[in-house]
DNA sequence: TCCATCCTTGATGAATGCATTTATCCATAC
DNA sequence: GTATGGATAAATGCATTCATCAAGGATGGA
């Protein structure tokens, strides 16, 4: 399938904020970004304006749009919104989730456990999302799930930032605990148990709002 | 202040639909709407494309913007959503409103009784749309806040297409109990009640939704 | 008559050029 | 020395143009 520039510009320009190549407070010009991307600068436009609509970037009219910066206050908005609409999906997917996309759970822990393992960052981060993703989609309300995307790249801005951060100071710990956590929830959808799997959805959140802020 | 084109355009297409001058099932087209608004087809086809990622408007690549046919199902979706969001809202705002904020809330159900007397269909529908912002923004979450905009505009879809359905079999009851609805959340705000709010709110949207596609 | 194919039509997708606005820098007046 | 004003450069905002694609009807052959 092929996807038109606009598609690829959006999709580009996350990859280029989650790999660290503009940090908060960069502007993201579209007379820099369209020769990078080769294409012009009318798909490059629009893909930004997408990612202000979506609140993953800010924007100065008449200026350009910037990674914003991160403020405790914002992170404290965004983690707990956040919880709610996950937590909510996750009793949801306790309730309609299929066997299939049960299934489809149990198999992205296993990734988990091996990305771990390999201490892989840029494999975790993606089974995480998927992970993240597939419990949305299982809430079978299309809002929600796309609440949850919105919601997660956005916390993921806090994640990578902070992330770079301990990392400079060797605190570089593997996320263990993560496919743990992920387990439980899973075992909450599987036993059709919504509030222990709204529960565990939004201890997880939480906890990894408290790891990626406060290193604990 | 002097809107750009493509903000204007934004709400002239919100306007053309709530206003029924666009039905479910219509294409919102480019090459129409631009000279309708006296504007190039440039700013149009960003405030379309706004509409869609914010789930108002749906697309077919290369055919165009259309408005969603309503269906049992999506309505369930969206309402129910909406009520998780707005409920959230609520309960934060209990404890977070600012005497300011709510006295703007108990400004709104003033009007609001008003309008309902008058029944101005059409006031009675901005005021509506107020008094929920209003209590979003209350909440001092920007997360949630857009997110309940966004679910309510996508509610406005079924309630004023059922509403016409209903108008034109001379059900037209001015819907006098979402003032008293709007009191009960307000004194659970006010009074600082986060549970209370929370149920006051839920109650409200299901009611909105019964009633706009079952008629009670 | 029916079916496949080609062509026309009408729509979005993308590139480009010009207009507008904003920030910055430097010269000049106080 | 500082403040102010105007020139300038850089960026988006918007309009215009061309390219592309999909759908549907006309056409021709079986």
């Amino acid at each position: 399938m092929t996807l038109n520039a606009e598609e690829r510009a959006y999709r580009s320009i996350i990859e280029l904020i989650l790999s660290g190549q503009y940090r908060p407070g960069d502007f993201l010009l579209e007379l820099e970004l369209a020769p990078r991307l080769e294409m012009s600068r009318t798909p490059v436009s629009r893909a930004l304006s997408r990612l202000v609509a979506e609140g993953f970037l800010s924007k100065m009219p008449k200026k350009g749009c910037y990674i914003p910066l991160p403020t405790p206050e914002d992170a404290e908005e965004v983690f707990s919104a956040r919880a709610v609409v996950e937590s909510e999906a996750a009793a949801r997917a306790a309730r309609l989730a299929t066997e299939e996309e049960i299934d489809r759970l149990w198999a992205i822990v296993a990734e988990d456990n091996e990305a771990v393992h390999k201490r892989q960052k840029e494999l975790f981060a993606r089974i995480n999302e998927d992970f993240h993703f597939s419990v949305a989609r299982a809430s079978h309300n299309a809002y929600l799930e796309k609440w949850v995307r919105n919601a997660f790249w956005r916390c993921n801005i806090y994640v990578f930032y902070f992330d770079s951060f301990y990392r400079l100071n060797n605190h570089d710990i593997p996320p263990q605990e993560t496919p743990r956590q992920h387990v439980r929830i899973i075992e909450a959808i599987a036993a059709g148990d919504p509030d222990e799997a709204s529960r565990a959805m939004a201890d997880h959140v939480l906890h990894t709002y408290s790891v990626s802020l406060f290193g604990k």
